[in-house]
DNA sequence: AAGGCGGGGTA
DNA sequence: TACCCAGCCTT
């Protein structure tokens, strides 16, 4: 126990030499924790920084995003990905106002009862905003932790997690250890020195001396993880549609990918140009000229688009069907479309050649 | 335990 | 190209 008092000890003062300067850390409220840390699940910190900003001053307090519409609130997070956090986050603001009167509850067990709230995060609140003794095991500090003691379980495993909670908490209730900056410094750790792609800097880590990793030259064997089955493939032919006036869009279901955020009209496989053209037509639309436009590709982490496009110009008039008919500023300033159409959001407002 | 769920950086 | 990122939820 005593090495790992040592170990714990040496990461804090790295950490409070080296730690980077983040807009979360400036004050660490329960609320700023809680948003940046929702915003950090599986996305980097330099992705998070713009949005997390722009959040804070749109929606500074609980109540604010407890009162927040949802197309407010997708607006703020299109880009990011994951949408489900944001829905989530918007859900636990309303039980937070309902049964913590408004304020986020000071401990692990009641932190997992919100909406988006899982073990890491959890106890990444509990410990950073309240100081209380809760490891937050992330894959940062599965990697590290691996490393420190050069062993080959697979992260991917649940009961390789609760091991390593299990190790942390101990650590974090030495004397002298203030529980929110060991778990940072060691998600720090991982992020800055012990890093995920290429050889970790070993020559400026707290622990050289006792990692094993480091000693047996193992590092590229660590952390072991069970890889993940391939990506399918989608053939979806997509459509930009418009008239004078405005463009089409289509609101996608409440459920399932991408869900409530707005897309092009879209149909399934690759259309020729007269197929392109019934698709139209189908949608309860006249449509006067077509062309094709820019193919596309958009990698999701289990599923692979390949897009088809094409421009259409239609008749003056609403769809018969559910898409949706805007002018081009309502559509910048109210839907979030997700990076998937990127390559097709150049073609609105532009004329549709014969 | 496994699969669904975004998007972008990096080697 | 493949992997990973301050993971969580559903089945």
């Amino acid at each position: 126990m005593e090495a790992h008092r040592s170990n714990a000890i040496a990461l804090c003062e790295w950490f409070r030499a080296n730690a980077r300067e983040l807009p979360w850390r400036e004050l660490p409220s329960p609320y700023h924790v809680w948003i940046s840390e929702i915003m950090l699940q599986q996305t980097r910190v330099e992705a998070v920084k713009p949005y997390y900003m722009r959040f804070m001053e749109r929606l500074p307090d609980v109540q604010a995003l407890a009162n927040c519409p949802e197309s407010v609130y997708l607006k703020l997070w299109e880009g990011l990905g994951y949408y489900s956090r944001v829905r989530n986050l918007h859900a636990a603001a309303e039980q937070i106002m309902e049964q913590f009167d408004g304020r986020l509850p000071a401990s692990k067990e009641e932190l997992l009862q919100l909406k988006g709230i899982g073990s890491y995060t959890a106890g990444a609140i509990a410990s950073i905003a309240f100081g209380l003794p809760e490891p937050a095991v992330d894959g940062n500090v599965l990697r590290v932790l691996m490393r420190l003691m050069d062993c080959k379980w697979d992260i991917a495993a649940a009961s390789t997690k609760k091991q390593v909670e299990t190790l942390l908490a101990d650590w974090l209730t030495l004397d002298g250890i203030r529980p929110g900056e060991l778990n940072q410094a060691l998600m720090e750790l991982g992020a800055l020195v012990c890093v995920p792609n290429g050889a970790p800097h070993c020559a400026d880590c707290p622990w050289q001396a006792s990692c094993r990793s480091c000693q047996n030259q193992t590092w590229d064997q660590i952390p072991v993880k069970t890889p993940k089955r391939p990506r399918r493939i989608e053939e979806k032919t997509v459509f930009v549609i418009q008239n004078q006036d405005g463009v089409f869009f289509h609101k996608r279901a409440s459920k399932g990918l991408l869900a409530g955020l707005y897309e092009f009209p879209n149909v399934e496989g690759f259309c020729t140009q007269e197929e392109a053209l019934e698709a139209v037509k189908s949608f309860g639309l006249r449509p006067i000229r077509i062309r094709p436009i820019t193919d596309a590709k958009h990698i999701f982490t289990h599923i692979e688009w390949h897009m088809k496009g094409y421009a259409v110009m239609v008749e003056l008039g609403e769809a018969g069907t559910d898409l949706l008919y805007v002018d081009v500023e309502q559509a910048q300033r109210e839907f979030s479309i997700p990076s998937a159409f990127r390559a097709y959001k150049q073609y609105i407002g532009v004329e549709v050649e014969k």
